[in-house]
DNA sequence: GTGCAGCATGTGAGCGCTAACATTGTTGCT
DNA sequence: AGCAACAATGTTAGCGCTCACATGCTGCAC
């Protein structure tokens, strides 16, 4: 058995082993035609013999192209962008494409420039980057940074492709439903403030109910958290005791409603005999919860695979990149247990 | 104004604007002493005004060091895999290190083999393993991969260290807590057979029954999902109607708790009152949960970050790679509303 | 003055690969 | 027969960088 005295074997190495000049390795290894069908069974078995590899970093050398792809992700463990990257991932993956990551937790133009740094450093060749916040959205306009690049989730017009759930759409629906079951206005327990995603079910829920002819209540400002949805929940109830009329609530998102489900049931509000209540996510608890919850799903696999698919296109036709396409998936609400008319 | 003619600037060019020789450049690029102080700081002057950025694959090919490591991930859309992952990535990025990842859905060993060799073409200097089944910690053990290889949560034994909870003394406690209380037996609804994880749990809930001197039912076996607890929970209710005696019920898992307390509710069980459920994980919903649960907190980043650390030290002194260490974080019980003392 | 550290810098080679061109031998067509 | 086209292979150069070594130069002891 032929050795490469101890380091890894080279193309060189292959070549000896089969005969032939390193070049028909590498003919043979990337698949060019014009090599004798005898020549490339050599060389596969000289490459089995010794368990080549191919160096991808001397290839990337030469090639100028590295195979990576980068993906800007904010706080990984809520569940919406945990969802999107696992989608983003499995795309990339099926392109060809290694996929490196970066969380950003500092969201300050020099925590987001680090962030992109680290991705230009290992000469992505493009990259996605979740970005719901509207800050982060800025900074990722105004800084130099990894191109093509794909924004999910947020920052319309800041020069590159959006891809995304229709936020207002969803939310819109989710007020519809409430309304279409007789209510005759719907309460808000708002996300943070600084997400789009938040402002955006904030606006849908004011437009619908508006072009309903209802009152618009003041919106609750909530976090994401079950904590803060446990708090405005309280609140809400105290506004229903206080006289105001809280037959029904769209909560942001399923986690606070969470929250305001526990609140409702500590102060003995039933739902959704007394209060309707809806979320958006549709977590996998939320089908589970007592009641089952109504909410609004999103599919965040397809909008992971939508904005990879437009992250390819621009890397195959750069040209375009300057019209950029926004994608928006739709969202689906789902109707369960927790939303039902008003109780006479 | 110097230009590279259209293309990035290089070493030389950098080289060419500040009067220097190309490897100058490099001994300040990489902070080498011995450079006179005025030439550094024309050089980086040369550098700022060109906007040279070194060429990591370069560097990579001539260093043999990527500077990338590897995590091979399960199911990251699960609560636990998704934090101990966002752990991992910070951890490296602190440590100077891009991480690449790659999930895997097919665990047959074509699969993970597939996974592992994405890695492994991209040369990773060391890879993490998110390994909580049986059946993928058998696969990374038998096959060839990158190395040095850290598996976390999972796969004892198969000659790399191991980093994960003490899932068994966590599930112990979770039981002892119960029987404190004074249930006279405790039953169980288990977490996907194939999971490692699922096994310590139900290992640690007989362990602790039995040497507490009480009956162990048979376990139920769910698969992690709240659909699962939901039924599980239901089959439950029936175990009590027949007249077993079912006060406390340890779940394991926190989503799987979520189906179990909805099923209980539905018949008419009051938790904690006429049952005590303990679950696991402390998802972030379970404090908000009615009512709140009693769980067993894992702490995943902290696995992650001891993951990395090991990983790193197998990297510095790879002679070692041949002792695992194997590094086990604690669980801690948190005690919510849930559990209570039997009733009469 | 000579010798020799030691600092600051330059020179050359080569990492492992692919692209471009050069070189054969083989075919087909006039 | 003669020449072009093409298939199969080899040869050379170079991607951008770092390493090892070579070269000057200063300073200081003898």
């Amino acid at each position: 058995m032929p050795t490469t005295g101890g380091r890894s074997p080279v193309m060189s190495d292959v070549a000896k082993v089969a005969g032939v000049s390193h070049q028909t390795v590498s003919r043979v290894v990337n698949g060019h035609p014009n090599v004798r069908e005898e020549t490339v069974v050599r060389v596969r078995r000289a490459i089995a013999e010794l368990g080549y590899q191919p160096n991808s970093t001397a290839r990337a050398l030469v090639t100028r192209r590295t195979n990576v792809l980068g993906a800007l992700a904010v706080d990984t463990t809520l569940f919406g962008p945990a969802q999107t990257l696992a989608g983003i991932e499995r795309a990339a993956r099926e392109a060809g494409y290694f996929l490196s990551i970066v969380s950003v937790d500092d969201l300050s133009p020099d925590g987001v420039a680090e962030a992109l740094d680290h991705l230009v450093q290992q000469a992505v060749e493009g990259c996605v980057a979740i970005t719901p916040q509207r800050e982060l959205a800025h900074a990722l306009a105004a800084l130099p940074g990894p191109r093509p690049l794909v924004a999910v989730e947020g920052g319309e017009g800041a020069g590159f492709p959006v891809v995304g759930v229709d936020q207002e759409q969803g939310a819109r629906d989710a007020v519809r439903h409430l309304v279409g079951l007789g209510h005759r206005t719907v309460h808000h327990v708002a996300g943070r403030a600084d997400w789009l995603e938040a402002e955006a079910r904030v606006h849908g829920w004011r437009e619908e109910l508006l072009a309903a002819g209802h009152v618009v209540p003041e919106p609750l400002a909530g976090d994401w958290s079950p904590r803060s949805g446990y708090e405005l929940g309280h609140r809400l109830a105290e506004r229903r005791a206080a006289g105001e009329e809280v037959t029904a609530v769209f909560v942001a998102n399923d986690q606070m409603a969470v929250g305001v489900l526990k609140a409702f049931h500590e102060v003995g509000l039933r739902v959704p005999d007394d209060v309707s209540v809806v979320g958006f996510d549709d977590i996998p608890e939320s089908a589970y919860l007592t009641p089952g919850l109504t909410t609004v799903v999103q599919d965040f696999t397809r909008v992971g695979t939508a904005a990879l698919e437009v992250l390819l296109g621009a890397l195959e036709s750069p040209g375009h990149a300057d019209t950029p396409v926004d994608r928006t998936v739709p969202a689906v609400l789902r109707v369960r247990d927790s939303s039902a008319p008003p109780s006479a």
